[in-house]
DNA sequence: GTGCTTGCAAAGACTTTGCAAACTT
DNA sequence: AAGTTTGCAAAGTCTTTGCAAGCAC
């Protein structure tokens, strides 16, 4: 299922994000492709260190500060979403997909972050800011879990 | 509103800290009291920096290290609960209270965070994970929001 | 050419850890 | 006495930043 050229989505996001840069007063750099085209190398979830090492295989100057400087870029243009699950190190996930709130649940034996979407849980965390007289800006439901089937058998076949 | 004399309610909490401390093998130390009573100084969410100073307030041996090896029994043993609100250093809470699921609201302006009872969340996450086979071992809601008095009077009186 | 970008390495922020002395039981 | 705990400082981890050279526009 590798992907070889790639899909108009892609090269679609693309036009967005060299939009995004071009409007800022930005600078689109072979690094900057080089980090974004990695992004469709990775598998769910990936930590900035993860995405360096795809992003180098595409192009070997690309440094992990430039990795680090480019991703509150790809965030705030919307590519890319940062995913909190709180312990360990940041996480982020491409946006391709949905404006939907989304829930993660994050196995503790798998490793494996599964994103649920949660519409529900988006209108009660709204419901509950306003009263207080807040306006919300975003909301994050975590769920940390056990794998039944590890816990059954020792091993899960979704483990990675 | 000043607390003078340690609370039934805290005391009976360090019986139960004791308990679990002895329990598991461990000591009782002065500076574990130290900092299991400076848990009562702190004001809602703390972080470790914050408990250390407060805990060498009342003893003046405690260390970081200390305080970072502690929290992890305080936690374990429910006597303190984590807050992860996603950016910046892990808070810490007491939780003297319930049981009961919590969602956190953080307002980007105030810099408060709100701790809400959501007991129907509780229940979604749980709903959720079962149907992909996890069994559920904490989950949070994390809402940001901005602080629509700030907005409109440029400040805000629950500040700080 | 102007001024944004880059890599590098150093610096930062927060947390953990090795070790010998000190303390709890 | 036996084994846990402590403070200290060093080491770690992840992320950010200063700088001079290099690019995009």
């Amino acid at each position: 299922m590798a992907k070889r050229k790639k899909s108009k989505k892609v090269e679609e996001t693309w036009d967005g994000f060299s939009t995004f840069l071009t409007s800022k007063g930005l600078r689109v750099t072979g690094q900057r492709r080089g980090i974004f085209d990695a992004l469709f190398e990775e598998d769910g979830h990936f930590t900035a260190e993860q995405l360096l090492v795809h992003a180098r295989n595409l192009d070997d100057t690309v440094s992990r500060a430039t990795v680090y400087r480019s991703l509150p870029l790809l965030v705030e243009s919307g590519v890319v979403r940062e995913v909190d699950v709180g312990h360990d190190n940041k996480f982020y996930t491409v946006n391709l997909n949905s404006e939907n709130f989304k829930a993660q649940v994050v196995c503790l034996d798998c490793d494996t972050i599964y994103e649920v979407d949660a519409p529900f849980m988006e209108w009660y965390g709204k419901t509950v800011s306003e009263k207080l007289g807040l306006d919300v800006q975003d909301q994050r439901l975590q769920v940390r879990a056990e794998c039944t089937q590890f816990q059954h058998l020792g091993s899960c076949d979704r483990n990675k």
